[in-house]
DNA sequence: AAATACATTCAACACTGTGTTAATTAAAGA
DNA sequence: TCTTTAATTAACACAGTGTTGAATGTATTT
């Protein structure tokens, strides 16, 4: 399992993922080149083509360990939990868990989401979002038949939440995963108190 | 102010954005080089250089121009008007402007809202949103005083209205310009009983 | 008609990054 | 000691970049 060529190429995986990593976030993906990553992570420009066809496989292959990992953490909500804490004025854990996570892997979600980042993983993680909570937040609404309206129904919700994500990234995680947590909950108050305004 | 050198000019710069555009809108702009521009646009590359320094600045000039035009019709908008408008189960025109903006600018909206696009300029959308509709919305609201929630609340609304705009985007405006007023305006609507869950 | 002004063209230039290859080095295991 | 294999090194053709200087075409001016 462990033999030392095994370990070699592992130890030199980690550090083009972690070097790439830090490139993303200073400069964007546009403007990483394989001889940077190469310069940077202190191997030969040639090694990193050993273990990536390309700087866009690169990219795929975080994107991808970072969305399997969220997705576990996503679907372990369920919104009749969530409404259940909300009226109970409580934190719910798996909220936390994923601010949690969050957290973890700043750096590589900053410079994936953020402004010099990949819409592309955007649009992905909204469609976690949008498959694991929505569809059976929204279904139990009567406006739900309306398929076109549930589909931008969706497109708002996913993409409010996200925002409140790429929101905490760029202030560089100044608030706490519980005080995220917390400031979810809020949200999530306010917009249901919002028809106060209406009548 | 009409010489034909100055006409020779516009026609080559709006040579030069029309097929830029397109190009984006195909393959994202990482992809797009000066020297497709160039093809696609049937000019000499030299010509390209002769009015921007790169792609990059013909990027920003477009950018900006969508983004003063945008920010017009966003400032126009009044969020007690909007109110009035909910209450009276009536469509806000304002509203139906931006979207008919939107709808004719498509094609380049597409190519930097979409998926290939450029996150920096969804940002500043969400700004322009931002500094012209919540900060008069959300200060009416007693948690407004919450600096730290407002900013998140912030994130959370722009977010989720651009959002609606790039699903419609996507689907390459299969709802008219009306549909996706009354859609938005269904949302509020949604948004505002969301309540009905919780108590 | 000739002179001019100016947008565009064309060919050539050095430069940077890419992806590949073949020969070489270094370190561990049999 | 011999084998295996990861990593190195240097060289290669190739793509696109940004720049330059000379040439071309067209419209206005004298």
């Amino acid at each position: 399992m462990a033999s030392i060529h095994e370990e070699m190429v592992q130890k030199t995986k980690t550090q083009i993922q972690y070097h790439f990593i830090a490139l993303v976030e200073e400069d964007g993906f546009s403007q990483v080149s394989v001889k940077k990553i190469a310069e940077r992570a202190n191997i030969n420009r040639g090694t990193f083509y050993l273990h990536y066809v390309d700087k866009y496989e690169l990219m795929d292959h975080l994107q991808q360990q970072l969305l399997n990992e969220l997705q576990a953490r996503i679907t372990a909500i369920l919104p009749k939990e969530v409404f259940m804490a909300l009226h109970q004025q409580q934190l719910y854990p798996p909220f936390v868990a994923i601010f949690q996570f969050i957290s973890e892997h700043a750096h590589a979600l900053r410079a994936i989401l953020g402004d010099k980042g990949d819409p592309s993983f955007a649009k992905k993680v909204k469609r976690v979002f949008g498959e694991v909570l929505l569809e059976r937040l929204i279904s139990q609404h009567p406006a739900a038949k309306d398929e076109e309206f549930l589909k931008y129904m969706n497109a708002f919700m996913t993409s409010a939440i996200l925002g409140v994500i790429q929101e905490w990234l760029e202030n560089c995680e100044e608030q706490s995963v519980e005080e995220m947590a917390k400031i979810h909950f809020q949200i999530l108050k306010f917009i249901s108190q919002l028809r106060t305004f209406i009548e």
